[in-house]
Parts: C-alpha cells; sequence; structure tokens
DNA sequence: CCGTTGACGCCAT
DNA sequence: TATGGCGCCAACG
C-alpha cells in the first residue's frame, strides 16, 4: 500500500462516518489493514484541516477521550462540535462511547 | 543522513 | 484498576 493510499482511505472512511456517531484512530487504522498505524491517522487528521467535508472530531482515542483537541482552532472547538451534535462530552471524554462507537468496517460488511 | 516528535494502543507490572 | 514502557512510522529540522 501507497502512503499517499493510506491518506486517502483515511479521509474517505472518516467521511463516512455518520452524523452523531464516533470512531477511534485505532479502528480507522485496523479497517484500512495496517492496525499498527494509528499514529499516522492522527497525523493524517493534523492534515485535513482544509478539507471541510472531513469531520475530524468524530475520531476520538480509543478510550473516547478528545486527545486531538489542542489541533482545532480553538481548543473548545472540537467539544462544541460533538456536543453541537448530540454527543455529551464531559472532562473532554465522550460519554456513553460503546453505544456511540461507530466501526468503520461496518462499512465493509 | 539522523535524531526527535507525536490527534495511538498494546502489554507487562 | 492504574501507570509506565515501548513499538509503531511518516514528518520535520
Amino acid at each position: 500500500m501507497d502512503k499517499q493510499d493510506f491518506y486517502t482511505q483515511v479521509y474517505a472512511i472518516v467521511k463516512e462516518i455518520p452524523y452523531g456517531r464516533v470512531t477511534s484512530y485505532g479502528a480507522i487504522a485496523k479497517s484500512i489493514g495496517m492496525p499498527k498505524s494509528s499514529r499516522m491517522v492522527g497525523y493524517a487528521m493534523n492534515a485535513s484541516h482544509d478539507m471541510p467535508d472531513v469531520p475530524a472530531h468524530r475520531v476520538v482515542n480509543r478510550n473516547g477521550l478528545l486527545t486531538g483537541r489542542m489541533h482545532f482552532a480553538t481548543p473548545n472547538q472540537m467539544e462544541d462540535l460533538l456536543v453541537k451534535e448530540g454527543i455529551l462530552v464531559k472532562e473532554h471524554q465522550v460519554q456513553n462511547f460503546e453505544a456511540l462507537f461507530w466501526d468503520p468496517f461496518s462499512l465493509i460488511n
């Protein structure tokens, strides 16, 4: 797999995350077939700021923690966007994470 | 060319 | 249960 494809596929999956749902960096990496490259998913998100149709705020870490919040325009932007979608966020962490979690694998099935 | 740096996650303790 | 260590690997200086 080309590293260019990696970015492309990451964006393709993130675009499919349903409104009001979230997923994790690791889940995305795994669905692409590179389970060890979760860090690269985060890197891809950092480079997706000028891509309006890529909802990077719906990607959190495997514990539902908003680890990427510092990279948005303001530290509260990520949290605000999630709350706006009806997701309850407390202490920078998505509440009811298990129920809101969207598995990218469901895209394949 | 090479050491450092992370929007991460698994594993050992 | 909670930390800490470490593998991961593309950017960056």
